[in-house]
DNA sequence: CATCTGAGTTCGATTCTCGAACCTAGATGG
DNA sequence: CCATCTAGGTTCGAGAATCGAACTCAGATG
């Protein structure tokens, strides 16, 4: 109990495997802005500075990751162009953005404070990602989470 | 309202700054360990498969950006050794991690399933993270948030 | 026909990451 | 006293990823 054992293969997670899609450098300010409906490729570039070679392997794998999907339109009288839009999956990605977001804002924006600001449109009152459990417990204190591994072949269990 | 205009600057945001803190490859996985209880250099080098050398590197910077602290302690009868323990703001990374782990789970876990589930340690029901906003309304609709850009230089508002 | 625009490619120069081997200082064993 | 073990790193060379700037290409536009 005091020391844990070292495992001897590293960890199997959905974090690591989620990590493998969206960890790589500029791939989440890509989803953020796509969110916020920046959805051409000039303009995707233009907005997180990615290397324009970065940002179309990105913009792949995102797609490839079911997290966009890459769209022809056409405007009026324009010719054919293509846009990125998010799926239902990269939609989902929304509460990574907003704990991101949550911890830069409290931990690195110094005096100026938050560059922006984001409220529930219904009342007006400020918006925060939390723990919350399906009866309803807003949880703040994680050591109320308890962790179940689902029994594979190296069996460790996880407490926190 | 169609075709945003293009930036001419990167966009300033917490999204990327906290990225620039823990973005980078294996620093989202050492945190993980950490919150797990595993505080030594091999135990976390083993759990996360990270390359000591860069292992090495994220660990000095997660403290750097006081994430994590670095301690001596002894056992009884036994030389100084070092551990990594998280500070309050590395504790406030929680909620970065289980809006990945449960992107993870939803997306990339296949047949298998999630490999571990969380439950509140009161009542036991499932937790997840959600957007909730002061008033204490659940908000899964991100087209219920909207941001209010901090009125800086270059005015731009985004809506969602 | 020349120009503009959107969406990439190509290129050479860093920089980062990987894995394996090596180093060091305090126990520990004989 | 000497060899060994252990924790916590360093060092090293090779390979992969990232960077910024310049180039391409096809469909409007003048």
């Amino acid at each position: 109990m005091t020391t844990p054992p070292l495992l001897e293969q590293p960890r199997v997670c959905s974090i690591a495997r989620a990590l493998e899609v969206v960890g790589e450098r500029w791939a989440l300010l890509v989803i953020r802005e796509v969110s916020l409906g920046v959805r051409r490729f000039d303009a995707i570039q233009a907005a997180t500075g990615a290397p324009r070679a970065v940002l179309t392997d990105r913009l792949a794998g995102l797609v490839r990751a079911g997290a966009l999907e890459r769209v022809s339109y056409r405007e009026e009288g324009s010719r054919t162009r293509w846009e990125y839009r998010l799926t239902p999956a990269g939609r989902e990605l929304a509460p990574v953005l907003s704990a991101l977001r949550q911890w830069g804002d409290r931990h690195l924006s110094g005096e100026a404070g938050p560059p922006a600001t984001f409220t529930h449109t219904g009342c007006g009152a400020p918006v925060r990602v939390r723990h919350v459990c399906d009866a309803g417990h807003v949880i703040d204190d994680t050591r109320m989470i308890s962790a179940v591994a689902e029994s594979t072949d190296s069996a460790d269990s996880a407490e926190r």
